[in-house]
DNA sequence: TCATTTAGTGTAATCGTTTTAGAAATTGCT
DNA sequence: AGCAATTTCTAAAACGATTACACTAAATGA
């Protein structure tokens, strides 16, 4: 078997407690034994073993990332590798291990996290989605558990620590955007309507409109997947009306593509016929044809501060409830155009 | 605190042992007994402590990725997302959860994985890339821990499970597709030499220019890495030559992105000016300007078929080695063009 | 009928740490 | 020198499971 702390203990002719402290490095030990324990230990090559560790203190150094849907599916999406990104950055600098949850539907994916947090396995979560009524959410709050959401929880905002965009503001200057150059019949193509974002977007688009004096209607919102095919049908959909928009708010890169892809089917010319400003600013936006003009919502600094915030909250319980707001800022391509009669 | 398996047992008017024992769905216990104590588990909300049981059986049903380098810098490469889901994919099926490295420099990934392991945080790792002397691979082997590569290992390969492409060949179809356009100064375009990927790929682009009786130039081969900068560094520095190729084969997709970009900003045009065949077929070969031809190595398949394997040989430590090579197909799309004087 | 199986549970050791409570050794002070 | 205070270390009890072994009662067989 291998190496324990017992057998450090013997070799360094100590017990098994004083090895456990020159680990923690304890004020309690004198210089003269650490060394020797220390001594021992490279001589003996030996490695704490986590597990054993982690049961005895309750705590694992390991932070849980939830997807909203299965990883197969949500890492299609550039959004999640690089919300990752920034958790993997603060989780490294804090000592933390990730884990990753595996969740097909989304009972799958409560029994999942309930069973990861239960089970011990994390000391605390991210999540990396935000929905309306998500029973995951009322769970962890329910039971204590330290977690941080990245969007803005539906309920109890004031109770739950997260970190998220102005995503009202950023989806009314970019309607707006669209709206000082001309256009009026402004289509917005979002998310699911379960997801916060979603609706924060959609809410900022219609405030855009209505300040401008322009018309809402039913008929230019859509709501698909976040992915490629979403923007698509959404795009169909909206082509097939009597009077199509000429310009729209898309709430994601990976949609607006399907946006274009359908456009291009359909013979239509971004920005000459249709002008779109879309959200996330991931690498897709800059290398689309055309390149899109796209909100940069700093995805990476959401999952960095969401991570730190989680760690201070494992570390002192009594952390305070916080909220971060990352800015965003408009980055403007090749995509929007006047609107010309 | 927590109910634990002795709650349990006291409700239910049985031993401890009985109880995991019917968690464990064992058949020595009766279907009485099992109801009795199912139903004891649910009515004080039982969740069984993973660590606890990690520690006693010596096993978590924990996999863990590791990354060629942080994940904050791979993750920018889209296969790594890619592979993920494939490994997400297969590690779901089998009730396995998912652990990532997080260490910046190679010693420090290295000393987070022998942790890893040696904490017993992990049954098994995948290692997401192969390079030449590679001290983790030499240790996992030496202390016999469960691992699978992605990629081929660099020695006693007839030793250690791992899934790969066959690059040699799929350069090699590369090359002669472009020699078939009648390019006869063709350049290659890979990663570091440490990773024999790009060895592998190197010698099937070097096979077919000999085959075809090319001159094999060391000015046409350069090494970068596998990210946007790579590519442009790369371009940057084959256009100062004083004969520039005109057709490259270029091992990564997001590196051809950035040889576009060098080759947009020269004034260049692809496939007019200059050839390319480039590799992964990510979304970013569909969607660059113009849409690349790209190897299709089947991401998704390489990292799925490499955790069956490795859960296979957690499972059983007998289990035979293992090579699995993942079909390779080139799509054809519009950046190549027969060359004209 | 009594020894022998077999089925079903229980007892207790074990996994490798951390940590509380307290013993032993050292130091300081008078 | 004697005693309190301080420093340094140890013994032993958690932590929450798994599992080898023991045991009892019922079933089987000669």
């Amino acid at each position: 078997m291998n190496v324990t702390i017992k057998d450090v203990a013997k070799r360094a002719n100590v017990a098994p407690s004083t090895v456990s402290r020159v680990i923690a490095d304890s004020p309690r030990i004198s210089e003269k034994t650490k060394r020797k324990v220390r001594q021992a230990m490279k001589e003996l090559g030996y490695h704490p073993n986590f597990i054993a560790r982690s049961l005895a203190s309750q705590a694992t150094q390991v932070i849980g990332i939830v997807m909203p849907s299965a990883a197969e599916q949500a890492l299609q999406n550039p959004f999640f590798p690089e919300v990752i990104r920034g958790i993997s950055k603060a989780a490294h600098e804090k000592k933390y291990a990730l884990q990753m949850s595996t969740g097909e539907k989304e009972e799958e994916i409560y029994e999942g996290v309930v069973d990861m947090l239960q089970g011990r396995r994390v000391d605390g979560v991210i999540l990396l989605y935000s929905r309306i009524n998500d029973k995951l959410m009322k769970y962890l709050q329910k039971n204590k558990f330290p977690f941080v959401v990245i969007g803005k929880p539906h309920q109890k905002e004031e109770q739950i620590t997260h970190v998220d965009n102005d995503n009202y503001r950023a989806a009314k200057e970019a309607a707006q955007h669209l709206i000082e150059l001309g256009h009026e019949r402004i289509a917005f193509v979002g998310g699911n309507k379960k997801y916060l974002v979603t609706v924060d977007r959609l809410h900022g688009y219609e405030a855009a409109l209505k300040e401008a004096g322009l018309p809402y209607r039913e008929d230019y919102i859509m709501h698909e997947e976040f992915l490629q095919e979403g923007g698509q049908e959404a795009m169909k959909e909206l082509l097939s009306l009597a009077d199509p928009p000429t310009a729209l708010v898309v709430a994601d890169d990976l949609m607006a593509l399907g946006v274009l892809k359908t456009l291009d089917e359909m013979g239509l010319r971004v920005p000459d016929d249709i002008s779109i400003v879309s959200f996330n600013n991931t690498l897709l936006a800059e290398m689309s044809r055309p390149p899109l003009t796209s909100v940069d919502i700093h995805i990476f600094q959401l999952g960095y501060e969401a991570t730190k915030s989680l760690i201070e909250k494992i570390a002192n319980p009594n952390e305070p409830v916080k909220r971060i707001i990352i800015p965003h800022r408009i980055v403007k391509r090749f995509s929007c155009d006047y609107y010309r009669k």
